[in-house]
DNA sequence: CGGCTAGGTTAACGCTCATTAACCAGCCTC
DNA sequence: GAGGCTGGTTAATGAGCGTTAACCTAGCCG
């Protein structure tokens, strides 16, 4: 029949994963589900992945690798800390956008990785929240860690509502939540 | 040994309940841990609810309309749109940071709800939703009902954004989410 | 040609979980 | 003081899950 893409079983594994983890959570759907949702059946998952834990862990981790980096880069290519904050809001959002699922998934499901990747998740997390922080520390002086730290997890909060809401179109959301960011941000 | 209050075992099972889940999530509390946590164990739950589902359901349902009954009411004591909004926001940000658990609950295991109460907590959110739209529109003639509701989602998600963090004390946290959410709204 | 490997299959295992059954003690009421 | 609620108990049941075992087939390589 060969209906999908033999691209990679193992992206494919990891991008179904990511639909199915964010619609049911992840402990609400099986092993089995996930196979058939990619053509295969049940235990053929493990000549792919270690376990299903580890495909949770290798989906979480490789996000948030790619949400710091990216928004490190455009941090440095940024001159002044108003332009950055500008710079991670469009990132942020469009990230968001983009993925969905992904979204839902990082902040629905971490607590349920073994502990070593929740702890790798965590701190990338962590440095990813700092690397705001300091731009706003940057802008606005009086700015303990801590409240600035607050402020950045505020406006992810509402950055990573639109998996919920999606009313409007993309090309519409947009605009709508980087100026809302932007305002909570006072940038 | 009577440690805790045997005030009413419901009460103190929803409350037991909402943290457990906060923490672990829906499906990583058993109804044996559940039992644990109150001083009794496993099955007796059944004595005061039909099913852990439904320990969910009526958890959920109250939350919803307590949010709703008090907004409404905040929103028919205000004298213009922009004190209406004023008034939700203080509201929902107490709410937020006196209820963290109810918060983190309500929108990370909604979908683990059966049929009918997930319908009902749903339509109850949406009244919600389109209380602080229709105030929204009343500020600014020219949003679309479904702009306005996903700018009420977008602060939602914000002030949500709370019990993720918990870096100050609530009463620093609380003017900072206040006027975070007042800027996001443009109010 | 022969065998290794990659990627499948189905069957079986063992565990956990929600729920039910069966039973029991104390208390309130007539 | 007999009897029925109320709120417990422990044991049993049955389903679903992640994972492992055992086996198979096709293609590549020497």
């Amino acid at each position: 029949m060969r209906v999908d893409r033999p691209a990679d079983r193992r992206e494919q594994i990891l991008e179904v994963a990511a639909r199915l983890f964010a619609e049911r959570g992840f402990h609400g759907v099986s092993v089995g589900d996930l196979g058939k949702a990619v053509g295969i059946s049940g235990p053929a998952l493990y000549k792919h992945f270690d376990s299903k834990d580890a495909v949770l862990a290798e989906m979480l981790i490789a996000i948030s690798e790619r949400l710091l980096a990216e928004g490190q880069q455009r941090v440095d290519r940024a001159g002044n800390a108003a332009d950055a904050l500008r710079a991670l809001v469009d990132w942020h959002v469009d990230f968001a956008l983009a993925q969905p699922s992904l979204i839902v998934v990082q902040d629905r499901d971490w607590r349920s990785l073994p502990a070593p990747a929740r702890e790798r998740v965590r701190s990338l997390q962590r440095e990813y929240v700092d690397l705001w922080a300091a731009q706003l520390r940057r802008l606005r002086r009086g700015l303990t860690l801590d409240q600035a730290r607050s402020i950045a997890h505020a406006t992810f909060g509402l950055i990573n509502s639109t998996p919920h809401s999606r009313l409007l179109p993309d090309d519409a959301m947009r605009p709508l939540l980087r100026e809302m960011a932007l305002r909570s941000l006072d940038v």
